[in-house]
RNA sequence: GGAGGGAUGGCAGAGCGGACGAAUGCGCGGCUCUUGAAAAGCCGUGGGACUCCGGUUCCCGUGGGUUCGAAUCCCACUCCCUCCGCCA
């Protein structure tokens, strides 16, 4: 949520801001109003709490002063006061509702130095990296045995079994078998082992409750997205930035604990029901996936940091992983509802001949932290505030392992792997038809 | 799934219808004493909302109810503990 007291005082700043992701001004005209109305119901229906207080007190006086004459009166006054409050207490609740659900649906500010723009062709292509870079050679092209989609190559070598994946749990649920999935075992060791030095490894719950996947920002806005089991009223996450965005809910951090960086690898389940039709072949775009994920609490000074280190986390991998890519700053048309400044990093697939998203980094602000109550005492003394939150992923690994499989095909058909893999794979590791 | 017990401040733990946001202890912060430290003593120490900055109000697991008045009584739910059953 944003903070309705900067609505409050700043609407302009509010507007110019939120007008940035395309939001007309009127919305943030009717957050002002609504507020002022909460307010001014509130004051009302405190000041009739407050002589209920004080008649019942007397009350509890009179009775004492055994005299039951006054008390009985004052009971009576009192009794006619709280059903005033009442009324008043209604509406109060009736305005809070309406001023919460509307805040719940606003988007994030985006920061100041991210990019304008109205979809996702505004968004802007940054720094590009390709294996032997830094030594001077130039952006590899792929030769025609790196021209084959990684469905071809997966079902050629047997370590992608789309249709079976299907038959169990219907389209886009894939399957890996043999190599396929040790290669995805062997990424997730890869990733959590180089993570584990300075980020806490954290194997979370992947069902939680209504309230978790508020504190986010993915409920109410996004349930379409999500996958909900009805009876146990329970939902699957679609990210693992869910689970751990309310480890803090609720608590009051030191300073001195922060920042808090926690890392973790579950399945993310999603409808992609806005995506029905597209990207339907192969790893592109999957009911359920593994996904490596870095998530941090931080201090606002604390932030840039943080997403630098999380950026730059997410690009060692990919240099290990030997994979060309680039990074992309989202413009504010494109960005998530709760960030304030992601970084896409996007690696080109020869096969699929795409730029595929394998992770998106982003520093949230105190978005999610104020949806979740999460705060922390400064180590000055002076009074608690918001943490910021930042997530990212490091990586995504259907579509890494999509990229390693087709920049990795040679021509006789076998896969090689990049070396780092050697731990599981063996020296000069390859992968071979069965 | 069944039976019982519990949920109060950073922690432990009182309170069980009237000035209780809450005793006491521990912890933590400050001060006194001391060459310094310890000990001792004194003082302070939860979070939020609104505010005409005087205050007002909310929070004792959560949500309802009873009452002039609820941490205290009633109902429902959630979570934790013990025992039984089942189980990877």
């Amino acid at each position: 949520m944003i903070d309705i007291r900067l609505v409050r005082e700043q609407p302009d700043v509010v507007k110019t801001a939120l007008g940035r992701r395309g939001i007309p001004p009127a919305e943030v005209d009717v957050l002002v109003a609504l507020d002022a109305d909460h307010r001014a119901a509130l004051a009302r229906q405190e000041a009739l709490r407050a002589q209920v207080k004080a008649l019942s007190r007397q009350v509890g006086e009179a009775r004492k002063a055994k005299d039951e004459a006054r008390a009985s009166q004052l009971a009576d006054e009192s009794r006619r006061v709280g059903e005033e409050e009442r009324g008043a207490a209604e509406e109060t609740d009736r305005l809070a509702d309406e001023l919460r659900s509307l805040l719940l649906v606003t988007p994030n500010l985006p920061a100041d130095d991210a990019p304008d723009g109205a979809g996702p062709e505004d968004n802007v292509v940054g720094r590009r990296w390709w294996p032997g870079m830094d030594a001077g050679r130039p952006e590899p092209e792929p030769a025609a045995h790196q021209r084959v989609p990684h469905w071809d190559v997966g079902a050629e070598l047997g370590i992608l079994d789309m249709p079976r994946g299907a038959r169990m749990s219907g389209s886009m649920f894939p399957l890996f078998r043999g190599a396929g999935a040790r290669l995805l075992r062997a990424l997730t060791s890869l990733a959590l082992d180089r993570h584990a030095t300075a980020w806490e490894e954290i194997r979370p719950p992947t069902m939680v409750l209504t309230e978790t996947l508020t504190s986010t920002g993915h409920l109410p806005k996004f349930a379409d997205e999500a996958y909900h089991v009805e009876r146990d009223d329970l939902w699957l996450i679609p990210t693992a930035e869910v689970p751990l965005a309310s480890m803090h809910r609720g608590e009051i951090l030191e300073e001195a604990d922060l920042p808090v960086r926690l890392t973790a690898v579950t399945a993310c389940f999603r409808r992609e029901a806005g995506a029905a039709g597209r990207d339907t072949r192969g790893l592109l775009r999957v009911h359920e996936f593994d996904k490596v994920e870095l998530f941090a609490f931080t201090t606002p000074a604390q932030a840039a940091e943080a997403h630098a280190d999380m950026l730059a986390r997410a690009e060692a991998l990919l240099q290990a992983l030997e994979l060309p890519y680039r990074v992309v700053d989202l413009c504010t048309g494109d960005l998530g509802a709760w960030a304030k400044r992601t970084f896409d990093l996007e690696v080109y697939a020869p096969g699929a001949d795409r730029w595929l998203e394998v992770s998106s980094v982003s520093w949230v602000g105190d978005y999610q932290a104020r949806r979740a109550t999460i705060r922390y005492r400064p180590a000055d003394g002076g009074p608690t505030q918001l943490v910021h939150t930042l997530n990212g992923s490091a990586l995504a690994w259907p579509r890494i392992w999509a990229a390693v499989v087709e920049w990795g095909r040679q021509e006789d058909g076998s896969v090689r792997l990049p070396e780092v893999l050697t731990p599981w794979f063996g020296p000069a590791p390859v992968i071979r038809a069965r």
